[in-house]
RNA sequence: GGCCCUAUCGUCUAGCGGUUAGGACAUCGGGUUCUCAUCCCGAUAACUGGAGUUCGAUUCUCCAUGGGGUCACCA
């Protein structure tokens, strides 16, 4: 049995999608499950799209979301450089031996050319296509203008009536005709390779033996199996995994609706661990149907011949709830920590250790720490007839809000039970409203008419800014 | 439009010829409770359509329809 070794090879321009997040799990996973390698490299031959710092990012983002790379940029391995603008030397040897053997040739064909060519092909309906106007040239003859300095690509020499087969690990073989195929360009006038000339070499010399990768990849897939064939090469196994959809299921999940980057998840509150578990329940499930799991059991199980052949739904809702699964798990001191780069600058730290334990079971993701906490400092704002909801008279109110404030103004000590004895106690010997009483006490206390539990609050508000609280809704009414 | 892939509740799925078609999220009820949330209980809800194959099709085959992907010197 031969070693597992998978590879994710994302490219540096732009911030990394999730479906691509999604991919790398999944490659990941299996390595792992294989005891294999998972191979990390950079495929930047698109000079022109490449961002600046995009390399960096690339490693920054799996590495917050938990995962690393066996091989690859910063780790090294027998196999690199991982970097593909580092290989051009090894993609120009290649190439050369393709040109040899009659599997590709020099074309010299002016974009503008190309451009014509298409226009007059979509003017006549039909599809655009090279036209394979430089591949009846004679070898020797393109050789002296090559040599002469004319500019060229070199391109597939993609054979005529022929039936492509591969196989998909999810979907079983797949044929194309090889008439449909475009005469691909490999190398371009820049002297760098194309994705598709790329992939299959690094692939082989990585010795990857299970490309897994988007679905959007299978309509080229005939072209590298041609490249395979050329080069006289073994060819691997190929996994397309389904796109994520839209969260409404219409179209692929695109910036256009939402953001989409990986990393814009982690920064709006989003746990890796939620978003990891959330990545494994799309388009697939374990034998048990459990939903929660963890990368260890993920790990042990998953399997790409078992993923959903089928694009699937990117729904919100259900990563709302895996979040907040995953946030109630926390400890408090992994809470404290997780939460921290989410707290408002505002917010009076003396506090957290006592805020957290009230809001952590209330949080959908850690963003929402200062919507839930702002009443814990600054000023309230809220209207003056929330004050009076399902009372009888405002009098009443006036009355239930003096009688608090001379309570608690009493009170022995501020501690919980004291308080909480206290309130209840004056509630029951004055038979008022249980619900109108702690709501209206919620609201003169928070301005909130949804807030963790009322004496809990009250505790870490304080004694002070309760009665000021109290006497401000007392100024309101009258 | 050509080519390729695909089709079970609103969503993600289990099912791999015979099931009261199961689970999760969401939704809607109810319980716990000072509100919200958590937690617990319950309900609504699906095999795209048509031909075959078969004693029997959600399951196998074909067609239609729907959905998705792709048609670059981008990956």
């Amino acid at each position: 049995m031969t070693q597992v070794r998978t590879r994710m090879a994302p490219s540096p321009t732009g911030e990394m999608h999730v479906g691509s997040m999604a991919t790398l799990l999944k490659n990941y996973a299996f390595a792992k499950r294989n005891g294999g390698q998972f191979i990390l490299r950079i495929e930047d031959t698109d000079k022109v799209r490449e961002v600046e710092g995009g390399v960096k990012a690339i490693q920054e983002i799996v590495h917050r979301y938990g995962l690393d790379w066996d091989e690859g940029p910063g780790k090294g391995g027998e196999f690199g450089p991982y970097i593909q603008s580092e290989r051009l030397e090894i993609y120009k040897k290649e190439v050369q031996t393709l040109i040899d053997n009659d599997k590709a040739y020099y074309c010299f064909c002016s974009k503008e050319r190309l451009a014509e060519v298409k226009e007059q092909q979509m003017a006549n309906k039909q599809a655009p296509h090279y036209d394979r106007h430089c591949r009846v040239i004679d070898a020797s003859e393109a050789k002296k203008r090559v040599a002469d300095g004319e500019e060229y690509v070199i391109r597939l020499k993609v054979p005529t009536d022929q039936e492509i087969t591969f196989t998909d690990l999810l979907r079983g073989e797949i044929t194309f005709h090889s008439n449909l195929i475009d005469d691909q360009v490999l190398l371009k006038s820049d002297g760098y390779p194309t994705y598709h000339l790329a992939v299959v070499i690094d692939d082989y010399l990585m010795k990857i033996t299970h490309i897994m990768r988007g679905e959007e990849w299978i309509s080229s897939t005939p072209k590298h199996v041609l490249l395979y064939q050329a080069f006289g090469w073994p060819v691997p196994v190929f996994a397309h995994i389904p796109v994520f959809l839209n969260p409404d299921g219409k179209g692929k999940m695109s910036k256009r609706k939402g953001m989409v980057s990986a990393a814009s998840f982690l920064d709006r509150g989003y746990l890796s661990e939620a978003m990891l578990n959330f990545f494994m329940i799309l388009g697939w499930a374990r034998k048990n149907q459990e939903e929660v799991m963890t990368l260890e059991d993920y790990v042990k199980e998953f399997d790409p011949s078992d993923l959903s052949s089928n694009s699937v739904a990117f729904d919100i809702k259900k990563l709302d709830w895996l979040n907040g699964v995953y946030i109630r798990k926390l400890s408090p001191e992994q809470l404290k920590e997780k939460i921290t780069p989410f707290i408002s600058k505002n917010f009076p730290v003396e506090k957290i250790d006592q805020v957290l334990p009230l809001i952590q079971e209330r949080l959908v993701t850690l963003a929402d720490f200062d919507q839930l906490t702002k009443f814990f400092y600054g000023e309230l704002n809220y209207e003056t007839d929330l004050l009076l909801k399902k009372a009888d008279s405002k009098e009443l109110v006036i009355e239930e809000l003096n009688e608090v404030i001379k309570l608690i103004e009493t009170l022995s000590s501020w501690s919980l039970t004291d308080l909480e004895e206290g309130t209840r106690n004056l509630q029951e010997k004055k038979d008022w409203h249980r619900g109108q009483f702690f709501m209206m006490l919620r609201i003169s206390t928070t301005g909130e008419k949804a807030t963790p539990p009322l004496f809990e609050t009250m505790m870490v508000l304080g004694k002070d800014l309760v009665i000021t609280r109290l006497k401000e809704a007392l100024n309101k009414l009258i």
